[in-house]
DNA sequence: GCGCGTCTGTACGGCTGCGCACATAACGAT
DNA sequence: ATCGTTATGTGCGCAGCCGTACAGACGCGC
C-alpha cells in the first residue's frame, strides 16, 4: 500500500562510527520502543538517558515564559537525543517530545559518557552533530521569522517525511499547529492549499506526500538548507 | 558624564580558566581592536581566528535565501566568535559583524586548537559556552515567534547595555532593525514608545538606558531567562 | 446503527508588522 | 552659512496570523 522503501533500522550517527566502537555500543545500549505522545525530557531537567532513533520520530521544543512552544528540530535515525551530555552538561536545554511511534537505542547517563570515554570516532561524530544543530536552531529562528505558515509546513512535512522513510505518516493539524507554533486554525488553511494543489492528501490524521518535487518548491529554501547540513555531516 | 564602572576589559569565558592556562592563552594570542562593521566571518566560510572580546560587541547572525538576516546572538567579554572550532569544525554556521568598536583577544585556528588540546579546563569551559549557545538560539527563534517588537527591542537593548557595561551605547534604528529582522520604520515606532515612557533616549544613533528596571518589565520574559543562563555558565 | 469524541472547515473582527513614499531634523564638511 | 548625508518621524493601504466561535464530517465503540 504505501511506497515505503524498506526500513533500515539503524540510527545513521552509529553507522558512522567504526565497527569495533558500533558493536560496543550496541551492546551497551538498549533497544527501546518509543510511543506517539512519551515525553522524553523537560526544559531544565536531568538527562537520564539518551536516544538514537533507528524508526521513531522525536521533536525538540523550546517555549517561552511557559506559553506556547515551538519546535526547533526534530530527530529521526539522522540524529539523537540528549547530546548536551556530549558537552558534559547533564540538563536539557530543551522539551523532547515523540511524534512518531517507533523504535531507538536508549543508553544510560553513565554508560554514555563511559562510551564517550573509549570513542574517539563517537566524540568526533557527535561534536559535528552538535555543530550541525547550533545551525538548525539559527535557521529556525530566520525561518519563523521571515517565511509564511505555508511555506513553513510544507517544510516540516518534507522533513517528516524523509524521516519516517514513507510517504504516508500520522499526524494531526493541531499537533502540526503546535510544532509550527501558530493556531490550529492555520495549519488547516496552509494544508487546505497544499492539497487543493495536489500535493499532498489527508484524512484525519493521515497525510499522505502525492508530490514530492512539489512540495518541495512549496516549502521554503530552509528545506534544502536542512538537508545540505545533514548530508554534509555524514559527507 | 556615563555612569559606567571601569570596565575590567578581561574575557570572561578566559578569566575561568585555571591562572597557568589564562597565562598560556594570553601569551598565544594577541590583542585586537575591532571597528563597528567589521565583518568577522560570513555563512559556510573557514574560521581563521577565534576571539576573546574584552570590550568590543559582535553580533551573529544567520540568513535565509540571501534575504534578509536575524540576530541570533550577542557577543561580548562573557563569550567567544568562532566556537565551532572547539567542536573540530573549521567553517562559520553563522555571520557575524562587529557592532560596537572596542578590544578583543584574537588567537589564530592552528594555536587555538593546540590550546584546546593542552587545557582540560579550556574545554570544560568551552563546552558549557556550546550548550549556553543552543539554548539561546533556541530561544531566539521562540522569541521572534512570540513577542512583540517592542519587547524584543526593550531585551536588544538590554543585553547590549549588559556588554557595554556603559548605559550609553552608539547604534542606529537601521541597525538595531537589521538585528531584529524587522522594518527600520518599526523600530522608530517601537522607540519612540519606549522613549515616551522615559526608559530610554536617543538621538541620532546614541541610545542612552534611563531607567533600567522599567526597561526590564518592559521587555519578554526572555531577557531574564538569558541572563539566569550565562549567570548558571559560570556558576 | 447510534452516539460520542476527534478531526477538519468556515467565519469575523482585530492587531502587528509590511512596503512604500515622503517629510523633517541633526550633524559635518567645505 | 550652506549643502549634502545621515538619522528619525509620519501616513496609508495591505497581508498574515490571532482569538474565538461554531458547524460539519468521520470513525470507533457499544
Amino acid at each position: 500500500m504505501s511506497r515505503t522503501k524498506p526500513p533500515p533500522a539503524v540510527n545513521r550517527l552509529l553507522a558512522a562510527l567504526p565497527r569495533v566502537d558500533a558493536r560496543r555500543f550496541q551492546a551497551n545500549s538498549s533497544p527501546v520502543v518509543l510511543t506517539v505522545g512519551d515525553v522524553l525530557s523537560d526544559i531544565g531537567q536531568p538527562i537520564r538517558h539518551v536516544y538514537f532513533p533507528t524508526s521513531c520520530l522525536i521533536s525538540q521544543e523550546t517555549s517561552v515564559a511557559g506559553r506556547s512552544s515551538l519546535e526547533v528540530g526534530l530527530i529521526g535515525d539522522e540524529g539523537m537525543l540528549g547530546i548536551s551530555l556530549a558537552l558534559g552538561i547533564g540538563v536539557s536545554p530543551l522539551g523532547a517530545v515523540v511524534r512518531s511511534t517507533g523504535s531507538s537505542l536508549r543508553m544510560d547517563n553513565a554508560s554514555f559518557r563511559r562510551e564517550l570515554e573509549r570513542s574517539k570516532a563517537l566524540r568526533r561524530v557527535l561534536n559535528r552533530y552538535v555543530h550541525v544543530l547550533m545551525g538548525q536552531f539559527a535557521q529556525a529562528a530566520a525561518c519563523t521569522r521571515f517565511h509564511v505558515l505555508e511555506a513553513r509546513l510544507a517544510r516540516l512535512l518534507l522533513m517528516t517525511n524523509d524521516r519516517a522513510h514513507s510517504d504516508t505518516f500520522h499526524v494531526t493539524h493541531e499537533v502540526l499547529a503546535h510544532m509550527l507554533g501558530v493556531r490550529r486554525v492555520g495549519v488547516t488553511k496552509a494544508a487546505t492549499s497544499l492539497q487543493e494543489r495536489d500535493l499532498i492528501r489527508y484524512r484525519r490524521g493521515n497525510i499522505e506526500i502525492l508530490d514530492r518535487p512539489g512540495l518541495e518548491a512549496a516549502s521554503c529554501a530552509c528545506y534544502a538548507t536542512d538537508t545540505a547540513s545533514y548530508a554534509q555531516m555524514f559527507n
